[in-house]
DNA sequence: CGGATTTGACCTGCGC
DNA sequence: GCGCAGGTCAAATCCG
């Protein structure tokens, strides 16, 4: 019998060992009292209702009410403190993934670089003959590219080898410089005296820093467009936004208002919504820049995918973005989404466009089906992914049901309803489709230039096989 | 009364 | 330089 209650009370821990010995005591605690209450009320049948006997419960009831209010106070502590770390846990994994991608891509453009080594001075010689080409090359090539472009430049003096240190160096201070600046009202990067990291400063010339700066304003000024269907004015997704404009734009008789995020003073990110002149049940969001600060699990998976999805554009793992300049659109149907994805650089500013509003109800609820074969197997665990597991349990724990969180490195997905538009937003934060879609869209794009416009065709500058 | 929204004015970039 | 279009500002207004 003893044992068996003992059992049940250390059956009940939770996350938190440190509570644990507290609460055990005070379990182990009440129960104790209680025996012996139980004892004494058999024994002493003439002596259990004397004064002194009362008050000494009394006390003892207290400071048991006592230490139960403490545990759990400590416990609600703990509490806000591990969602917290949640929060800050996530952040990290962001940043992390951002800077796993920039090193990725360099060292694929050295690889490159090295076999085509011998070819390549030809072309080089030859296209400064013709400057048009490096013009045009340079207009997009600012992203991993310029970076590239930096590395080699200065370490060509070196070794012919990619020593990682230099490259590593540069694209960490750009990555520290995106975290740490304070961004203008309009996305653009400020320009703080020497923020370049002293480490190394010899390497990257006045026209160098120049073009960095373009890519880093270029990243923010890459855009995540969702297109689906909605009957509200907006669509949630996680964030606070404070309306500051709005416009009626060539084109289309719908007003486009345009929204800043209020989640945090100086948050750069804006997004526009307006609807579709052609289908006016159509409501375009589209979202730019970085947030600034901590995001609520539900805006996560989005911001995320924004900040990647940008990145990735301007990454090197295009060598040059002319390919889509020359293409201007590249649609995309993945095996594993009812989702299109184009990607477009003829915008003023390059921009992923994810068309759900072909994803009719083609799927029953729940249903689970094989991840995309284009998916990369390494991002099957990827923070990314990881957070739409995360926001699939969110929604999931906030009443929606009819989301289940499913374990991404199963090789399986999950698959949501577009039907009701007042979560379309949430489901597409939520859904993993939506970042695997993106994922290889970018990758497809990637290919698509190396068999449009480079010789270089090998297929590994797909992300996908960067795991192999 | 404070915060959010509206809306006309203003700024900026681009093409001619 | 001029006009146009997109984007932003900020005073006025609305609303809870």
């Amino acid at each position: 019998m003893e044992p068996l209650d003992h059992k049940r009370v250390v059956n009940e821990m939770d996350f938190f060992a440190g509570d644990l010995s507290s609460r055990q005591h005070v379990k182990l605690d009440d129960e104790l009292q209680d025996q012996a209450d139980d004892v004494n009320t058999g024994l002493n049948l003439l002596t259990s209702n004397t004064a002194t006997e009362k008050s000494s419960r009394n006390l003892k009831e207290k400071q048991r009410v006592n230490q139960v209010a403490d545990v759990r106070a400590e416990l609600e502590r703990i509490n806000a403190e591990n969602q917290r770390l949640k929060l800050t846990l996530n952040q990290v994994n962001n940043n992390y993934y951002a800077l796993q991608m920039h090193l990725v891509s360099l060292m694929q453009r050295h690889r490159n670089r090295v076999a085509e080594s011998s070819e390549a001075n030809k072309t080089e010689v030859e296209d400064k003959t013709h400057g048009g080409g490096i013009v045009a090359r340079q207009f997009m090539d600012l992203g991993e590219a310029a970076k590239a472009e930096i590395s080699e430049s200065s370490s060509e003096d070196r070794s012919p080898e990619l020593s990682g240190s230099p490259t590593n160096t540069i694209v960490e201070s750009m990555e520290r410089r995106e975290k740490n600046s304070t961004t203008t009202p309009e996305g653009l990067i400020p320009h703080p005296p020497g923020w370049l990291p002293s480490k190394a400063p010899k390497l990257i010339t006045t026209m160098d820093n120049e073009q960095a700066q373009q890519t880093m304003a270029m990243i923010r000024k890459a855009r995540v467009s969702v297109r689906a269907r909605s009957e509200a004015s907006m669509i949630s997704d996680g964030c606070q936004w404070r309306k500051y404009g709005q416009k009626i734009a060539k084109g289309n008789p719908c007003p486009r208002a345009y929204y800043r995020c209020t989640m945090a003073t100086g948050c750069p990110v804006r997004k526009q919504v307006q609807r579709c002149a052609e289908d006016r049940t159509i409501l375009i969001t589209t979202y730019e820049g970085n947030h600034s600060h901590p995001l609520p699990q539900a805006a996560m998976a989005m911001a995320s995918t924004t900040s990647a999805a940008a990145s990735t554009l301007l990454s090197g793992s295009m060598p040059s973005a002319d390919g889509i300049m020359n293409s201007s659109i590249v649609p995309i149907m993945l095996p594993g989404s009812t989702s299109l994805v184009t990607l477009s650089a003829s915008a003023p500013f390059p921009t992923v466009t994810l068309d759900l509003t072909h994803n009719p109800n083609q799927r029953p609820l729940n249903q689970f089906h094989p991840i995309s074969p284009h998916l990369p197997p390494h991002l099957l665990g990827h923070p990314i992914y990881n957070q739409s597991r995360l926001l699939g349990t969110f929604l999931s724990s906030q009443g929606n049901n009819e989301l289940v969180p499913v374990h991404l490195g199963q090789n399986h997905m999950q698959v949501h309803p577009m039907a009701d538009t007042a979560v379309t937003a949430a489901a597409i934060t939520a859904d993993p489709n939506f970042t695997a879609a993106l994922v290889a869209a970018i990758a497809s794009v990637v290919g698509h230039r190396d068999n449009n416009g480079n010789n270089n065709s090998t297929t590994s500058r797909n992300t996908g096989d960067n795991s192999t």
